[in-house]
DNA sequence: TAGCCGAACAAGCAAGTGCTTGGTAGAGTG
DNA sequence: CACTCTACCAAGCACTTGCTTGTTCGGCTA
């Protein structure tokens, strides 16, 4: 007969719940693949750092896919929330456009590892059926940026001879690849690239 | 007694001249490592690619890692020698800034693979001896763009208040970032993404 | 205190990895 | 004709990969 118990959080196995374990895992693997690259970080190798055993990994997930899905899961839903909370709130284009600037920048305190793996792997990740979700997002993100630029220049905001969609891929290319320059403990703080960015984005570099 | 026959061109081993059929391996290889990564190609894709066996690779390159090394040495030596060509012959910051940018936007349409290689795996070769040249390059390439930079805020060219290596970095993420997006058989040419770019840099996105 | 459960270990399997070896067909050359 | 050279094949070796299985053990709970 089959039981109708229905599992408590307590009793779920561990790799459906939240454990503290499991998140320091996740921790662990996520800095491994954005910084060795998904491909070039082994099981044995998320084990060593978290001193375990490859195979007791497998108590937790299911899989090493599982784990770089649940690492871009969450830092794509906190994105796209925080894109279209942005997208409500803004008075103006301007002011849109900047925000979603240092929201990108600030993320990359936030989700540094999550976003270097989203950088690095989505394009070999996308060949597996899990991951057939990376594309909409990507378009989804594109979408909201476009629409913002395109009600600048309508409303006379920003340069109407520009092609709204190269003028994204120039800003989301600079801001999501400083990831890979970036350090936390260096100078530069994230708020003031992000400033120098949204500035020399917005008035060029010549002097005048 | 070792001999001291110099080795004709016609005599050297297929693995140091340059056979044609060498450098259709060589295309053949450079194409899969950019599009699928280093790591995820394999000696056997290659081969299979290439319609012979991946042992009989062996007879034209030492190893896997001396393929990518030689795709690399390649582009790097052309962009280096293209470089110091432009800062020489440019008469003024901003032509030779224009002219760098320009460059570079032309080096995707000779050397899509070697670049796309060149931004995924660097980080990961780096770790071996045989590219330890790696960071040396991309030291030089930083320090020809800073002299450019720097020299135009001296002569009020270029804003002042710009902090110029964050400058570089964005302007070199936006522009070889662009490999993982063109497509030369759209619609948009280089140079069309490349005027724009060159526009928006120096102009800004914001009506006036 | 008996039973259960989360978390881990120990061992190993099947598949795949880069690379090596010994050999061969065919074109050219002395 | 004997030879050398290029380009390749066929087979397989040593090793690494992700993952599975059966087991152990301390702590919580009924």
């Amino acid at each position: 007969m089959v039981s109708t118990k229905r599992l408590s959080a307590r009793n779920r196995p561990a790799r459906e719940n939240g454990s503290e374990r499991r998140a320091e895992l996740l921790a662990i693997a996520g800095e491994l693949f954005a910084t060795r690259g998904f491909l070039a970080t082994t099981v044995r190798d998320i084990a060593d750092a978290a001193g375990i055993l490859s195979g007791s990994l497998y108590h937790h997930f299911d899989s090493k896919e599982a784990m770089v899905d649940e690492i871009l899961r969450e830092f794509l839903d906190d994105q796209r929330q925080a894109n279209a909370k942005i997208i409500e709130e803004a008075e103006d284009p301007r002011t849109a456009l900047t925000e979603l600037i240092k929201r990108s920048y600030a993320a990359l305190r936030q989700h540094p590892a999550a976003i270097a793996i989203f950088q690095n792997e989505a394009n070999y990740l996308a060949q597996f059926e899990r991951f057939d979700y990376l594309p909409g997002v990507a378009d989804e993100f594109e979408k909201t940026w476009l629409k913002v630029l395109q009600e600048g220049q309508k409303s006379g905001v920003f340069r109407e001879d520009l092609n709204a969609k190269l003028t994204y891929r120039f800003i989301r290319d600079t801001v999501w690849t400083t990831v890979h320059w970036f350090n936390p403990s260096g100078k530069l703080s994230i708020k003031s690239i992000a400033d120098q960015y949204i500035n020399i984005l917005c008035d060029g570099i010549v002097a005048r």
